[in-house]
DNA sequence: GGCTTTTTTTTACGCGCGTAAAATTTTAGT
DNA sequence: ACTAAAATTTTACGCGCGTAAAAAAAAGCC
């Protein structure tokens, strides 16, 4: 044996008998070539360890494999889930993913965006921090590079947006809300970030008034990223007051349900649905770690797999069609209700 | 004005009127040209938006400014955490850095190596899986690459190591429990992955003799990377038990804390430190959750800043120094310890 | 076996930039 | 203003690969 170190495409190609264009033509497509000069290709391929020089390639490619998963904070363990998800299926589908955070830039937002402009992606999965991004340098990424929009829609952004159907969050927690108890007031942040806590806010109005029932909404101040805090000071204030609009809390996520749990705790507030308890606190996004909080947290969960399923096949036809899809789709999908202790 | 799309260096330089080499050095260091070349090429750079092709870039320079950070599971918030600050520092020390998790994964930790090779990194900085590593992969890799391990140790490996001081999170949750009741019990995973639990043990049972108790040591079962479930599981094994340990456990770290919290909320025990309750319980790490738990975690706290700039610092050495440091060091930061209600 | 069609080889060029060497210009020092 | 040193320009080549075009070989078909 002889694994002397191949330099470049040029000795591969001489040690596995194959003129260099066939072989490069095998690394961009391995079924491009005729099965035999495959199968010689990859029994050298396994006597030589080689690879090509990413960078030469993908200098060279008008179009790279590469992907960008932007996400809006990766220390929030929902989108580090979900982008978890992701990561996997571009790989299956064969693209060379790369994962970014914005940590609640919008600076960063448009700065991870500006480089990956210079990594001629074949495509961007984009979970766009919402608000506070910049929409126009958004709207003119999108328009050059193909971009899909996930988990927080920007209305006509990108190739197609893939996320949860907020309304049906809400009107499963509403629903089982009111049919096993008093119905819900609806616990939320003053200036949200995130598009989605608007259309549940709307949604839950909408649930309300259809049931028949007084909607009620809190919203608490604060602002950033820290939702759990938020929520905690949030639910101190609220519980000061002399009375509270319903016993029944309906948080817009599951970060604010954490913060909310916490104080309850320390102000030595039940929470659960039995008799003996206080209040009942339910949420929405079924945050990794809302099995553990006490009690543990009734919420309704995203489809994780099918997000990022849809995400990344519709990416994958992005690519394919050449950058352009016929229209922008917009697909929804509905929430699980789980029903835990706390509600 | 003549916005004209300039193509490469070469139409740059022109029109800065500038050589191309020159413009050439002046994006590798612009501190490696004369004042005055430097002005001119900055003014023509705010009237073209031109940026150097990054693939040709990475091609012909023998050294990138790409740095990797790898850890071993992004969806744990305190890697989500530390990989935060971690990133923020290497821009600021002008590296590309791109974030990789293998998601407890060895296989997938392996070939992110691999394919970190291939970006021919300035340098790498690598949080471990642990004991599930592939030890000799790993270390080829370190001999190859200048790489920095941080948070878990593996002994001799990379160029250097940065983490925290086992012994100091253990010495003062261990002395403070000591201190004001009952000595703790030390509850951990049974195969932990992380070499750093092995470290707290050994502390743990060091310092309960040299205080003159008898250490406890439970040890609990499960695998991979859900380390509230299992904790969760393993308390409602322990709280079956006719008789405890002792009524403090010091849980190995906050994840398996959280776990074991909610199991002694749903046993209707009370945790925390007045003569009213049952159990006290604290933990280690300050994850960015134990501040909301119930009741709050007592806990010792990673300097995340600190072990995150002297990685950073660490690697810019190395890099600087072509790759080699003189010796292998081992940073240790110590503990804060962080009371709460929990204990 | 002779034909057409598909695949591969040969040949050659280009991508955008790093970088070395020699020639030239600019700067600093006195 | 003169000289040595520093910076820049010129010129030229190479990196590793994509890719186009033409020639050659292999495969498929009756």
């Amino acid at each position: 044996m002889a694994p002397r170190k191949i330099r470049n495409m040029e000795e591969f190609a001489a040690v596995s008998g194959i003129s260099r264009p066939t072989v490069s033509k095998y690394f961009n497509d391995p079924d491009s070539v005729r099965r035999s000069t495959r199968e010689r290709i990859e029994q050298a391929l396994e006597r030589f360890d080689y690879r090509p020089n990413i960078f030469a390639m993908n200098q060279n490619r008008k179009l790279t494999k590469n992907v960008g998963i932007v996400v809006p904070y990766l220390a929030d363990p929902f989108f580090a889930e979900i982008a978890r998800n992701i990561e996997e299926k571009c790989i299956e589908a064969g693209f060379r993913p790369t994962l970014y955070s914005a940590y609640g830039d919008p600076a960063q937002e448009a700065e991870i965006l500006d480089s990956l402009r210079a990594l001629k992606p074949a495509g961007v999965l984009l979970a766009p921090l919402g608000r506070d991004s910049d929409r126009s340098f958004i709207e003119k990424f999108c328009k050059d590079i193909p971009t899909i929009l996930f988990d927080s829609n920007l209305e006509g952004m990108g190739a197609a947006f893939v996320g949860s159907d907020n309304a049906s969050f809400i009107e499963q927690t509403v629903d089982y809300l009111c049919r096993s108890g008093e119905p819900p007031a609806f616990f939320e942040m003053r200036h949200p970030a995130n598009p989605n806590a608007n259309k549940r806010r709307i949604a839950y109005i909408k649930k309300m008034e259809s049931l028949g029932f007084e909607p009620q909404v809190i919203k608490v101040d604060g602002r950033g990223w820290g939702f759990e805090e938020i929520g905690r000071q949030g639910a101190f204030k609220l519980l000061e007051q002399p009375k509270l609009p319903s016993r029944t809390i309906l948080c817009s996520n599951d970060r604010l349900a954490i913060g909310f749990l916490s104080a309850c705790y320390e102000k030595g507030l039940r929470v659960g649905l039995g008799d003996d308890c206080d209040l009942r606190v339910a949420s929405h996004d079924d945050h990794p770690f809302s099995k553990f909080t006490c009690p543990s947290l009734t919420t309704a969960a995203h489809d994780y797999t099918a997000v990022s399923n849809r995400s990344v096949e519709t990416l994958t036809q992005l690519v394919e069609s050449g950058g352009r899809l016929s229209a922008r789709t917009e697909t929804l999908f509905p929430a699980r209700l789980i029903l835990r202790s706390s509600a």
